[in-house]
DNA sequence: GCGGCTAGGTGCACTGTACATCTAGTCGCG
DNA sequence: CGCGACTAGATGTACAGTGCACCTAGCCGC
C-alpha cells in the first residue's frame, strides 16, 4: 500500500493523501498564503493546503515551515488551550508576512502566466 | 545583493530563480519536455530552457539532471565532434523517456489548472 | 601565447524534506 | 478503569537536490 507516485519533481511525496499536486517547492508561498485567509493552527492548515492544491504535504514538514516562518517574523505564534484535545499552537501573519503573502500570490499568477505560454508552445495534444 | 548577469550563460552565471521564472523544480520535468523538442547538447538545452520559462538555470545543474536521466534510461546521450569548440554530448530521450515527456506535460497542465482554482480562491488583492 | 568563447564536468557546503517516531490531551467503549 | 482512536505538535536522521566556485579542454582571433 505504499505506493508512490512518481512526480515530475521526484520521488514520492506522498504522506496524508497520494495524489498529485503542486510541486513541493510551493510549500512556503502556499503556507504564507492560506495563512492569508485567516489565522489558524498547523494541522488546519494542512487542511486548507490541501484544498489549495498541496494534497501530499507532510505535516512535520509544515510545523518545521512555520518554526521558520516565525524566525523571519512573517508568522507570529501563540498557544491556545483546546477543549476537544491537545493545545493548538495559533498562527498569525505578521505585517511583513501580509507584505509576503501579496508577493507570493503575485508570483504564482507569474507562475501560472509561464505555464501558460510555455504549455502553448509544445507541440502535441 | 549580488549582481546577477540575466541573459549570458558564459562565465560568473550560474544563477537561480529567485526573482521570476518557475521554480527550480521545475528543472527535470522542463528538461524531459524541452528535449522532446529534439536531440540536443546541455548548452543548447540551456538556451530552450530560458525560452521555456526558466530564465536562469544553472549549467552545472543541467548536467548533472542529464546525467541524473541517463541513468534512470529515460535519456541517452552520445558524443559529437564539433568544427569550432570541444565535442558536444548530444541527448536524445528513450522510449520511456517520450512517454515520460507526455506525462510531464499533463503534470504541468495539471498544475496550471491547480494555481487558477487556487488563485481563484484568493481575495482579489 | 593569450584571452575569450563554447562545452562539459567536479567538489563541497548547505537546505529541504520524507519517513519514522515521540509526547500529550480528549473521547468513546467495554 | 484500561485501551485505542483521534487531534495536535514536535524531533531525529538520512539523503537528494542545489548554488557556487572552480577545473579541463577545443577552437578562434589577435
Amino acid at each position: 500500500m505504499k505506493r508512490r507516485p512518481v512526480t515530475p519533481f521526484g520521488r514520492g511525496t506522498t504522506t496524508i493523501m497520494a495524489e498529485i499536486g503542486l510541486p513541493r517547492s510551493f510549500l512556503r508561498p502556499v503556507l504564507i498564503i492560506v495563512l492569508g485567509n485567516g489565522p489558524s493552527h498547523g494541522y488546519e492548515l494542512a487542511v486548507r493546503m490541501w484544498e489549495f492544491g498541496l494534497p501530499t504535504v507532510d505535516l512535520a514538514g509544515i510545523y518545521r515551515m512555520l518554526r521558520v516562518l516565525e524566525r523571519e517574523d512573517l508568522v507570529a505564534s501563540e498557544w491556545e488551550p483546546s477543549a476537544h484535545g491537545p493545545p493548538r499552537r495559533v498562527h498569525t501573519l505578521t505585517e511583513a508576512g501580509k507584505a509576503a503573502a501579496i508577493d507570493h500570490v503575485a508570483f504564482l499568477r507569474e507562475v501560472r502566466s509561464l505555464l501558460d505560454r510555455a504549455l502553448d508552445s509544445v507541440p502535441s495534444t
